[in-house]
DNA sequence: CTGAAAGCGCTTACAG
DNA sequence: CTGAAAGCGCTTACAG
């Protein structure tokens, strides 16, 4: 009796059937023999070519739809070596800057059909070397990555195009907000205010990024000092995250030097606003005691209380050159800048005296 | 002249070599020949299959160590109709939460030897299914959705688990954390403390979420109104965004009425960021004059001035049951709830007099 | 336990 | 302009 239940239910059931009860998808083959055309026309109307008589590429067009036909991928990829991927690979999609960035690089793959894989190098260059050359293996159609610091990387001669974005990853092209002139804008803009004990915030200097932007802004007020009033400029490392930028800040706005201090710049949003919360806890107001500037015009840059004076990057139009790139001739410069551009809002204003 | 140059050029540089001048990547044909076993022996290594006799497996990998074999995932795809991709689709990346959850799910499935692809809906519901029926072409082992809104929506029957997190699309499978409780519990902690007349800042009642987390909030005020001192509380419906804060604690807090109230609860801790900052423009010290609470507990919370009393929600173990179910057996259970938890943080303080 | 062979669904020279 | 056919690099019954 259960026996025969059990075959019954087998009858109903056949394993085949439990693991796929779909019908298969139709392939080319079925629309070609719909249409009455060869498979190489099918995948003529498919390419797009020109060279196929009205007549049949509507019949082609119309047993599709009938069909409702889907290419296969992955047959495609075998064939032409070549997926519609753009690998895009980061230290921490977590950062809002790099989340917007990637926000945008979505966007930029969507409007020439691609999709976008992404993956995380938590900052471990041997991690993104993985990342990389797991790309490779899946054919995608270009790799773009913000590095996760300086190395001298290089894969294997390849087609497939890799850049690098805001921060540089070997000797691929880069492109990236123009990083020393935008810290010297911040420079300028503080000693305008009267400025002349200054903090610097920089960022881990093991990262092209955080060495420019530094270069920048020290060299600047160098400058401006050499031929006008003197800057006391004391300068500190640390990460570009929230949590360093209050470390660092609490530590140096207890010194008896840091007392004397009118203002801090920092190398990143993230940085300045962390510094932000500390004046906060010890009852400095801002920017009436102190004034504190950021760097890359993070969404919430213009939420913190007091909204944040930074440079703002374009990340839509660092996103757009990066893609172009990829997509581009092959003749890609080595470097592509970006200008940065100074929004002053209310964390920074005149010294105190 | 001319002629012969070109012609000279033509033969260093033949057009096929120009186009990919690496040679073609190694085969599980050179594999097998380097190896000396048949290319069936190698694609059993290749599946780490045990009946492989020890000697001719080390002779194999041997062989792909030594030509750097690389297995070609198009042609496997096409083979097994699958991939070993996880879709991903989000609202929009650069939702702080979401983020956090994006980057948890890339963990997970670097766990499981998965790599990510990511698409954003943009909060549009025909983007979202769009994004469904392209993951679905290229055979992705699973599909994880938060959702850009309620809807109906459901994918012709298909092997490919979908499963959806935060937000719930259609009749799959949901992972959430339990907002109804979780918004009970800041219904309690601001009971707690006193405060009699509240504003709940609602997230967006096409939601589910937004829907439940007022629900949440508003029945457990109403119970507590009904077995002790009454409650006056005031609803304001917004998206889950920061601007949407600010917009309506403005205009909250201007009306005579909104003078009244000693607590605001949004919906989310964005919502909760901005109105901490219309707080501060009015002049109104948080908590001292008036309290605030939000939800998610983005990293931020902890940032802002003054910390964010909010409920965590814990990402990490979201994405491992998402993950878990995607990778689990047929047999799904329609919903998996985690708990929220209360975070009292330095927003929230006893009711004024 | 292993090999020979079929076949996944496309694209693309090659003829005509 | 279109068709017939080869082949991309794997996996997997099927024998033995």
């Amino acid at each position: 009796m259960s026996a025969e239940v059990s075959a019954f239910e087998y009858r109903l059931y056949p394993l085949s059937s439990l693991k796929s009860n779909q019908k298969k998808p139709p392939t080319i083959k079925d629309v070609a023999e719909k249409a009455g055309v060869s498979v190489g026309t099918v995948s003529r109307v498919l390419a797009k070519e020109v060279a196929v008589k009205a007549a049949l590429r509507e019949r082609v067009n119309q047993a599709m739809a009938e069909l409702d036909y889907r290419v296969n991928i992955a047959a495609r990829a075998l064939r032409t070596n070549q997926i519609d991927v753009i690998g895009l690979i980061l230290p921490d999609i977590t950062n809002p800057f790099f989340s917007q960035l990637a926000k945008s690089i979505e966007l930029q793959a969507v409007k020439r059909d691609h999709s976008v894989m992404l993956a995380s190098s938590q900052g471990d260059s041997v991690i993104e070397r993985s990342h990389v050359r797991a790309f490779l293996d899946r054919s995608v159609r270009g790799i773009v990555v913000i590095a996760a610091t300086d190395n001298d990387f290089s894969e294997s001669q390849s087609d497939v195009p890799i850049v690098s974005l805001d921060r540089r990853l070997g000797r691929y092209p880069l492109i990236a907000t123009d990083h020393e002139r935008g810290a010297a804008l911040i420079a300028d803009h503080l000693y305008g205010l009267g400025h002349r004990h200054i903090a610097y915030i920089a960022g881990p200097q093991d990262t092209e990024v955080g060495r420019l932007r530094k270069a920048g802004f020290v060299n600047r007020i160098k400058h401006l000092s050499a031929k006008g009033e003197r800057v006391k400029l004391r300068i500190h490392h640390g990460k570009f995250d929230y949590g360093s930028g209050e470390q660092i800040a609490r530590k140096l706005l207890k010194t008896t030097a840091g007392t004397q201090i009118t203002a801090i710049a920092a190398a990143s949003d993230q940085l300045a606003i962390g510094a932000l919360r500390v004046a906060r806890d010890l009852g400095l107001q801002v920017p009436a005691d102190i004034s504190i500037t950021g760097f890359d015009d993070i969404d919430l840059a213009a939420l913190v209380v007091p909204r944040l004076t930074t440079i703002r990057q374009q990340t839509d139009l660092l996103a757009e050159c990066a893609m172009d790139m990829v997509f581009g001739s092959i003749n890609k410069s080595r470097i592509k800048t970006i200008e940065g551009e100074l929004v002053v809002r209310d964390s920074t204003a005149e010294a105190r005296q």
